[in-house]
DNA sequence: CTGCAGGGGTAAA
DNA sequence: TTTACCCCTGCA
């Protein structure tokens, strides 16, 4: 891969492992929206920025090279080789060398470890456009006005201690739910130190989670994706209702409990089981394998 | 058109 | 182990 400065972007050249529709609807993020054109347009990190694939170009517009320094090249996960990762996978069996064929463009995004906590908070037992609705509500009330990009106003997600001294009818919007209470909660224990949560990614992956899962409306799913999204922790494996469908599918016998499934996936896939994950995830989804048995 | 089940889990019983 | 939860969407 390489880097180049262009006007108001740069450019990486010569990429691989990198599809915008695998990255941006793999269901890790909730930031991300697609434009006519077909370039997607996000918020990370209190910047608006468009990216748009050309062939083996992607042009990442409204950024600098100070930016993608310190922040993209962090957050597109562009040190790790997926092609290894992706080798690795499809050698274990044939159901993950077609997942893996399947979302070849697939990378983990590595997001604000605050973010990532309250969206997938926000994400229980709620649907996707609902989870964008209610974190664009929450960032258009409480972040900070980043500007004006192609026409839309751009707002960042708001910090632990904008929401600190808010009561639940201020965040009383469409899609938050019985969730509001989770995220005062969750303000509280980050301001006030009660949960150090940018030191969780320095502990071992069980001492995280027993920590993450101290936050109410924090369980062990919503705690693994705050692990592998925003803490680099590969060997999470977040098991929502497509991953018990597709692992039900392919691995285990119906009806198997989420615990056990978790066991036989840290056996089968070790540090590697988020990135497979994320690829029987987007696989099951996409193709909705299990959804009418 | 109206009515109702259920959803990218968790807490409480 | 089972059930309620906000409320929108999909479907009967």
């Amino acid at each position: 891969m390489h880097v180049k400065e262009i006007e108001n972007g740069i450019v990486l050249e010569n990429i691989k492992d990198f599809e915008l529709p695998h990255i941006f609807e793999c269901g890790q993020c909730f930031r991300w929206n697609k434009e006519e054109d077909g370039s997607y347009t996000g918020v990370a990190f209190g910047k608006v920025i468009n990216l748009r694939k050309e062939h083996d170009k992607v042009y990442i517009d409204n950024t600098n090279y100070n930016d993608f320094k310190n922040i993209w090249h962090s957050y597109f996960d562009l040190d790790r080789d997926y092609g290894k990762i992706k080798e690795k996978l499809s050698a274990i069996d044939e159901t993950m060398k077609t997942s893996v064929e399947f979302g070849y463009g697939i990378r983990i995004l590595k997001q604000d470890e605050w973010e990532t906590l309250i969206s997938f908070i926000i994400s229980a037992n709620n649907r996707i456009p609902m989870i964008k609705r209610a974190i664009e509500a929450l960032s258009e009330n409480y972040g900070s006005y980043i500007g004006n990009y192609r026409g839309k106003k751009y707002y960042s997600f708001p910090k632990p201690e904008k929401l600190y001294n808010l009561s639940l009818e201020d965040i009383n919007f469409k899609g938050i739910g019985f969730r509001g209470k989770y995220i005062l909660n969750a303000a509280k224990l980050v301001v006030n130190k009660e949960i150090d949560i940018y030191n969780l990614k320095n502990l071992e992956t069980f001492k995280a989670r027993e920590e993450l899962m101290k936050f109410s409306g924090v369980g062990p799913k919503v705690s693994d994706c705050v692990m592998f999204f925003s803490m680099d922790k590969s060997d999470a494996f977040p098991i929502d209702v497509w991953v018990k469908r597709v692992m039900e599918y392919f691995y285990v016998p119906e009806g198997t409990s989420l615990k056990k499934i978790q066991k036989f996936a840290e056996e089968k896939f070790g540090n590697l089981a988020g990135f497979a994950q994320q690829y029987l995830f987007y696989y099951a989804r996409e193709l909705k394998i299990g959804k009418n048995k």
